[in-house]
DNA sequence: TTGAAAGCGGTACCAT
DNA sequence: ATGGTACCGCTTTCAA
């Protein structure tokens, strides 16, 4: 069943049959009644295929992210389906891990499907040493993305203050009376050296002297923390109070606080499912996926419908206040 | 930059260069070597609309899962779609929340975008009631569930037994001396009626009659278990385990306990991260996505390719322990 | 081994 | 308001 098919059994002509299907003023009512009856009638839906090779278009939307199966970006994806898809665009998803060459893969396996825009979620898009892919990317599609910073040609970003959020967690620990904060992180994406930055810009501020051995990097997994921070321990290196990258981090960091009986503030970051599960309770920076998500997309769309829009948009963090940061002595 | 314009640059027909392209043998070296040379210089990519709309496919399976924020549920997708790229298929996500209306329109939709199939995930797609949506999708094109049973032509499951996990575990809370055990669920899906139905054979076996003050149903999240389980604690009712269909409700069940500083053996099922989050880990069911995904996508590749494929595939669930199973008196 | 040409099913411009 | 038709870019059959 086609748009021939449908002229044929309305008998008007497929070129009217196009108007009724796009909504084209110019036909009267009663044609269009007609010819509606028999698409009704028939089931007919139009093949989109032949629409996508005239208009050169499907209306779909790649998004790329390392790891749905991560809570965090699975947030966004769920987000970022939803607001994509009541603007009547079809998200076509593609994890890549966290390899740059399968990233530069996806990434032209995408663009080979002729998505209308590409959007990247989190910072792990982003090399410091080469950003030529999504460069090359932006020459065919609008690049969108969400938490991470690139700024090439169009290329656009809606990300979340997450710099200032570490800075203010430090500078609130530190006003409870903390000198020795633990800060805990997995890797250095974007994401990952603002928050670094933070750390160390608070501890300048109230004129504490770094020390190295307090910041530490370990596997992004709730035991690789536990391990790292239950040897911190046994060597006797003292803190009084934890920061770490990812929620996931900082439950490790409890698990083996609580396994010493030691209770110090303990702040995560992404606000996610696990801050909530684990007791006692995570106090967590909420990036604020809810608005991010959102935002991105509406203006995605409208980048596509021609608008101008802004190249940075930047939202401030927030902190979600649970059992962990005010310790009972 | 198109076929014809390959076609051009290298001297040869586009119907040759079809061939190149297609990786037909009816091509002599010399020419494909020709022809893959203009190829790359000019970074040529076919375009996969006039392609779709020839071979009326673009090889795209549509997935259909109620959210993907849920951590099942986000694994399930994160494998399926490693496991459809591989196989050279695009995943295009739809994610319908748990109205049924929704999930009707949103088959149409991915049906509209032409499909090679449809993958549902989970068995929020089964209503009792009325499976005529997945019926007629069916129809068009193959349908294969995750974790669902729905049995109808052209349409295909992958599943666990948790019905028998279900039972397995309340034998095994029976042989270690409980009798009394709650029930925690939140919705009757299959998978959740085949739970129940284990919880209950087993009590059968074990000649411990149901109390209905023990099978409770509660909202779906952390807070939602953990205020109906302390509920029930406030009004006495007795239990010795508990066993959740879902880790969340786990959790929240494991809160409320810990609150009272109560410990009773408690199994969850899913065996999520937040299973390996709380405190005290929680013993959980996991119910083998890492087997039913790439089976799943295995065999509808296989019958997308023509093979006959089974209509059903069962695979066991395993039994993860974790702190709260055995529980130091 | 290669080429010519007929679809595939729409959209949109130009007439009427 | 409606119809005729060129065009989008590829695959595939048939002939040579």
């Amino acid at each position: 069943m086609n748009i021939y098919d449908i002229a044929k059994r309305s008998g008007f002509s497929i070129a009217t049959v196009s108007r009724v299907l796009n909504g084209s003023p110019n036909v009267s009512p009663k044609t269009r009644g007609k010819i509606l009856d028999v698409i009704r009638r028939e089931d007919y839906t139009p093949n989109v295929f032949a629409r996508g090779l005239g208009l050169n278009t499907m209306r779909m939307v790649g998004i790329l992210c390392t790891d749905v199966s991560d809570t965090y970006y699975a947030k966004a994806v769920s987000l970022v389906e939803n607001c994509l898809r009541q603007k009547g665009f079809d998200a076509l998803l593609c994890c890549t891990g966290s390899g740059v060459d399968r990233k530069k893969k996806y990434l032209d396996v995408l663009l080979a499907k002729r998505v209308d825009a590409v959007l990247l979620i989190g910072s792990a898009f982003q090399e410091d040493t080469d950003n030529s892919h999504i460069a090359s990317a932006a020459q065919q599609v609008p690049v969108m993305i969400i938490n991470g910073l690139v700024e090439l040609p169009n290329t656009y970003c809606v990300l979340c203050d997450e710099g200032t959020a570490a800075y203010e967690n430090i500078s609130l620990l530190c006003d409870m009376g903390c000198r020795r904060i633990l800060y805990l992180y997995d890797v250095l994406t974007y994401s990952g050296c603002v928050k670094i930055e933070g750390y160390k810009k608070a501890l300048t501020d109230w004129k504490i002297t770094p020390d190295p051995l307090l910041m530490l990097r370990v596997p992004k997994s709730i035991e690789g923390a536990k391990a790292a921070v239950e040897k911190l321990l046994s060597n006797a290196v003292e803190f009084d109070a934890v920061m770490a990258s990812e929620d996931l981090l900082a439950v490790g960091a409890l698990k083996a606080l609580t396994a010493r009986e030691m209770r110090v503030p303990v702040i995560g970051f992404n606000n996610s499912v696990i801050a909530e599960a684990c007791t006692p309770s995570l106090t967590s920076v909420d990036n604020r996926l809810e608005t991010l998500c959102p935002t991105a997309v509406d203006l995605l769309v409208r980048l596509l419908s021609g608008e101008e829009i802004p190249k940075k948009v930047m939202v401030p963090a927030q902190l979600v206040e649970r059992d962990t940061l005010h310790i009972a002595t």
